[in-house]
DNA sequence: GGCAGCACTAAGCGCTCGCTCACCTGGGGC
DNA sequence: GCCCCAGGTGAGCGAGCGCTTAGTGCTGCC
């Protein structure tokens, strides 16, 4: 281990953005406690030990233990919205553009797959009002798959009868890698990110 | 609604096998409860008021709620199970057969997504001995699954590079669609099971 | 009618939860 | 030297948790 950033598994902790470091050190902790056992099962008092702080200290950088999980939500889908962006929105083929955006889309989830089990499976535990910003997102990430999918139908590529079902069980696919993956199994993220590119291209008839 | 037996949704409850009629009710209720918020996030409270008991009721029935969990989850598997290999046994291609077991499969986790999810995503509240027997009923499934993608090889009808890879990402496929699928979207089960079965036959190079 | 057996309830125990509050502390400005 | 205050702590509040226990009423058998 070089480095402070450095975690648990290999995954690098891209949480710059958030600051000061108390507050990064304890959202750190929430999504290493939320992935592990999910977010009505861990307590306050846990995200704080991992801090290693008091469980008071989590109360001045944030006013609930849901906006811990807000905060950790929105940055997660803004990030795994770039990457999708992105790829789809590079020059080339559809088939090119999709097995990019496939590849990269796999290896985060797989990779980071911390951050994206809490991203992806504890929209539920949200109020209201988060859960809808959260779901407008999610309208996007489907958007610009679907975008890639009807452009290489345009142009011939592809051969999809339901666009809308495929777009569908393509994002299922790859989100569904956070649930299964695990740093112990025999595939690196790189090898799981391939095989699903294929997959796809071979799910459009792009093969 | 004609009969006592069609609940939320429109799904039928068959679980037929749990009594006496009380331990059924409270099970049922756990099932809907669970789904809806989360194991954690259920309460005992919950469950016996959803099946018009008071609180205590359930322990005559249930010693913990985890034995109510562990009961769920274990019924479900052996029904998901059962799906699967009335498919794979039957004769005919591994094409077929391979088309017949998803097809079936998927259309158990969104007709009967409540207990599927469940079944398929509350896994790790459970302790550790109920959670290696589940664990091992999961290998079983995967092992019926890769059983008829390795004949399709065998045979020819199939052009798969990578058979465990791509046992894992159809399982993955076809278990996520309890996460998404929701009786107020624009498909039937009948339509997401042929859509998918349609889907893997590419992902296999059978088509 | 009387009574045993059992499914069920009302009340509540001990505990832990999310969160608050009064207090402390150490480094910067003057 | 002194104050200030952002950022932290220890203790603990009210609530709700999983689960238990003492007691109640209903049913079937004689």
């Amino acid at each position: 281990m070089s480095t402070a950033e450095e975690t648990t598994g290999g995954e690098v902790e891209p949480w710059e953005e958030v600051t000061p470091d108390a507050a990064r050190r304890l959202l750190v902790a929430a999504v290493e406690a939320f992935a592990e056992r999910g977010y009505h099962a861990t307590t306050t008092r846990d995200i704080a030990g991992r801090a290693g702080m008091s469980p008071a200290a989590l109360y001045i950088h944030y006013k609930t233990k849901e906006e811990l999980l807000h905060r950790i939500s929105r940055i997660g889908h803004d990030k795994a919205l770039d990457i999708l962006r992105t790829a789809a929105r590079r020059e080339g083929p559809a088939k090119a553009r999709l097995a990019d955006a496939v590849g990269s889309f796999v290896r985060w989830h797989a990779g980071r797959r911390t951050t994206a089990r809490v991203v992806q499976y504890e929209l539920d535990a949200l109020g209201p009002e988060a859960r809808a910003e959260i779901v407008a997102l999610r309208r996007q990430v489907d958007a610009e798959v679907r975008g890639i999918i009807e452009d290489g139908v345009a142009s011939g590529e592809f051969d999809v009868p339901d666009v809308q079902g495929t777009t569908l069980a393509v994002l299922s696919l790859c989100i569904d890698v956070a649930r299964w993956f695990t740093v112990n199994g025999p595939r690196t993220p790189e090898e799981v990110g391939a095989l699903y590119a294929d997959l796809v291209l071979r799910m459009v008839g792009a093969e």
